[in-house]
DNA sequence: TGCACGATAATCT
DNA sequence: GATTATCGTGCAA
């Protein structure tokens, strides 16, 4: 079972909801069909950072940035993937958490099929997979991820006890060395270079 | 295991 | 015209 998480329940710091998203479900429910799976890494891009998509203003493109926290993001990169983000602070404040990797739960087989068919453990570990995994598309972006009936976030009762470390971000060419990477220590489904084991 | 490289298009300068 | 919060492949060690 999987219980949906409330506005409320989100903290209203872009940092701190990074961290507290480690662990918790993302859940797609789309023409009949499940796909869920556990968020095993995060980045924040907080307010004022160089390397956030709002840091040079509102445009029409970052403008779900500026939701209330609890909204998706979703943008379009390298002429190829889509990106899924969780907007993070007060309304008409942009900024966001990006959604790195996830541990598939349910759906399997049909993420196989979206993905062609590769290991699990690679399915969603990585932005872009993840987001081709889950069939998000920018026809999700401004969805509102507390209230929507397809695309929520959720805790699962059986919840496991989930250590989360942090290290510095990944593909930025601004802002290298900032701490607002989280992800479960441990985890085999976290993307990105080899980290220490413990 | 670790690089270099190309694909490919929206957005911004 | 440059840049980009990526990924798969190919080749070297």
């Amino acid at each position: 079972m999987i219980k949906r998480l409330r506005r409320r329940d989100l903290p209203i710091d872009t940092v701190k909801l990074a961290r507290f998203l480690i662990g918790k479900m993302l859940v797609h429910d789309l023409r009949g069909h499940r796909t869920s799976g556990r968020i095993v890494e995060t980045e924040a891009y907080p307010v004022g950072d160089a390397a956030g998509h709002a840091f040079r203003g509102e445009t029409k493109r970052n403008a779900s940035l500026y939701l209330a926290r609890g909204h998706a993001y979703v943008y379009f990169i390298y002429g190829m993937y889509c990106c899924l983000n969780v907007s993070s602070e007060r309304a008409g404040v942009g900024a966001g958490v990006l959604i790195r990797a996830l541990e598939p739960t349910e759906g399997i087989d049909l993420m196989k099929e979206r993905r062609g068919s590769s290991p699990v453990r690679d399915l969603a570990r990585g932005p872009g997979r993840l987001a081709l995994a889950m069939a998000i598309t920018l026809r999700d972006d401004g969805v509102d991820l507390c209230a929507d009936p397809s695309l929520w976030l959720g805790v699962s009762d059986s919840e496991n006890r989930t250590v989360v470390a942090a290290t510095t971000r990944i593909g930025l060419s601004r802002e290298q060395n900032r701490p607002w990477r989280f992800y479960e220590r441990g985890s085999r489904f976290v993307s990105g270079p080899a980290l220490p084991k413990r």
